[in-house]
DNA sequence: GTCGTTGCTGGTAGCGCTGTCAACGTTCCT
DNA sequence: AGGAACGTTGACAGCGCTACCAGCAACGAC
């Protein structure tokens, strides 16, 4: 009767608590925090709620609390299927919660990531997570000085902002040309494409590895910023093979690429491994059915948006991660592609990770 | 002085105001309408807010309106690399407007798709964009009732909600079989995963074609409800085989099972096209640089992402689109893998779709 | 029996913005 | 010159919810 409907004819949180019998802020309570409700009031205002369609006006929610139930994710690029995998994994971790995620790309500049971050923070998002560690010295200091728990993403490095996970990808590359010196490469090239600041650290990992070995030779690197693709991967080892017609072996920084040396191989009817070995990195779900399978370095992407999700929601409900930096690892997946002579019991080259199946082996993080 | 900031030192509306020395509605109107200020008025207030790094809040604002610049998206999938090429669409048509995405994942049940719609609603998006035409009938019947313009993408039927964009799977199946029924090839097999309303579609295509050509055989078809993998290609071309030793050509209902299909081919030494002629769909980056190349069925899915979101924002905005159904049809990309006769002067097989590059040929959506 | 403590509940006062409508000045028409 | 029409501006009153604090009952300790 007295009950008077919005406009639009949507239920508010006046009419259950009315209902109900009991007053707005209560009703309000039992949405937030039903354990300080009297089981008589919880009860009374579940079915008035029930029986109404209640659905709460977020907009209002976060106007009068000051915060929104949102988790903001800035990643570099939507094409990249690395970033899907990722993104999988944050949203099933979010899921289940009350959170929902905010989606923004940043194609790859830290200039649109810090104008993203301006106005993800203005909304006074609950966490945020962020790709990398290369942020703009403004960036950084707005994520300083964020009131709310931050998860960096991809890799791992010194200085968090709050929370990070990911892997060394430094580590990772040297674990990729140590696998190929142990297979007797000497002659090992590199293709990379976008060169971001992790494609950029893999071939920081090559070179210090190949420098290491006394092997170093800048001819053997190719490397572009245009975006990966198979065709491109084709097209960097041609032009490889013609500054380096000796090659015995490619580090390929993704698997795109890894499966564009494997195609421009067989049109040149090299011989895999036998002429020259391919190793490539991320393991996507191809690599092991390839002809021949390809050699990869595997990464826990699924993982490392899941776990970071779930850190970052128990950071905002305020349960801190007994570690802030959590470094998941990575893992030599040796196939045919690189072996040359089949490795005999030797354990698979692994970096740090959940102990169920890696090999511990701290990468190192200075 | 006199200014008064909220407790968190966030820059509100009225500081701006106060700055630009006009009203704060009057500011509130340079956000959204700047044409409806005067010229000084408009460039006080833009440099009041420029100078105090103002960021509009948009729970406030969505309270006070009573409308969000939320744009809903249900997609069934977020690893399926056809539906992170829509969503790069979707996402770069929202970038430069004032409209923010909002995904959800229905993991291809259509039960879950009303529970997130419901969601949805309730917070009154500005638009939505739902995947395929196959709702349950509450689902449905809550599309009509909403009050926002909505979009299906992905495929096109009769009676859309509102506006829809895509093309026929059916007709798409048939221009496949069309093709490779040109090629010479008689018994052809069809390989599919995951068998969604769309890969559904495209199996009738087949069977209908095969029907008409006086070809049909059961044995010819594999699928499974499996979610799509190259090496499940490879698994189900097995399968395939076992029943049909005979094939002379593979239908594959999407490109990962065609790469698969490929690398099974290779490790049993049959040549392609000459033993087994392969098609796939969707026409990823890798086929046309895979050995030997590989024919596919080019459909346009980040044009159909950027449109959908476009006509949505459009009509979000009053421009309601001359034609709210939108066929962006289709393409048979002819390669080594199905070309056992060169293919002379034969324009390639289209559905319709935008006039620069395509044949027309209307699909028959009844 | 009094006092504090705890657990639950409600009143009040906004959160920051925009819808509505009225008021103003200007221009243009008759 | 008077008035209508238009463009521009501002005052006011919320949007639906929650933070904050006060109030009240029930209970235990002394």
């Amino acid at each position: 009767m007295g009950r008077k409907r919005t406009k639009s004819g949507k239920i508010r949180l006046a009419e259950v608590a009315e209902l109900a019998g009991v007053s707005p802020i209560t009703a309000s309570r039992f949405f937030r925090n039903p354990e300080a409700l009297s089981v008589a009031k919880r009860t009374r205002v579940d079915s008035a709620a029930r029986e109404l369609g209640y659905v709460p006006n977020l907009a209002a929610r976060a106007l009068a609390s000051q915060r929104t139930e949102v988790i903001g994710v800035l990643i570099p690029s939507l094409t990249n299927n690395v970033f899907s995998d990722v993104l999988r994994g944050i949203y099933h971790a979010s899921e289940d919660s009350r959170y929902s995620i905010q989606l923004s790309n940043t194609r790859y500049s830290i200039l649109q990531e810090e104008k993203l971050l301006r106005i993800f923070l203005a909304q006074k998002p609950a966490g945020l997570i962020v790709t990398g560690i290369d942020q703009t010295t403004e960036s950084r200091a707005m994520l300083e000085a964020a009131d709310c728990p931050i998860v960096q993403i991809m890799e791992i490095g010194p200085n968090p902002v709050d929370m990070m996970i990911g892997f060394s990808h430094f580590d990772a590359a040297r674990a990729a040309l140590d696998h190929l010196f142990g297979q007797g490469h000497r002659k090992i090239g590199f293709v990379g494409a976008r060169m971001d600041p992790r494609v950029q650290r893999r071939l920081d990992g090559y070179q210090a590895a190949m420098k290491d070995a006394g092997l170093f030779d800048p001819r053997l690197i190719v490397a572009t910023a245009t975006p990966t693709s198979v065709t491109l991967g084709g097209a960097l080892f041609t032009d490889l093979l013609a500054k380096a017609p000796d090659l015995d072996a490619v580090f390929c920084a993704n698997d795109d690429l890894a499966l564009g040396v494997l195609f421009e191989c067989r049109r040149r009817e090299i011989a895999i491994p036998e002429q020259i070995a391919i190793i490539g990195f991320n393991d996507l779900e191809f690599m092991a059915s390839a002809v021949p399978t390809l050699t990869s370095v595997r990464t826990n992407r699924y993982e490392m948006g899941r776990t970071a999700a779930t850190m970052l929601i128990d950071a905002i409900e305020g349960r801190r991660p007994e570690r802030p930096v959590l470094d998941l690892g990575f893992k030599v997946m040796e196939r045919q592609s690189s072996s040359l002579r089949r490795s005999d019991s030797r354990p698979a080259l692994s970096g740090t990770g959940p102990a169920n199946k890696m090999v511990a082996l701290p990468s190192s993080h200075d």
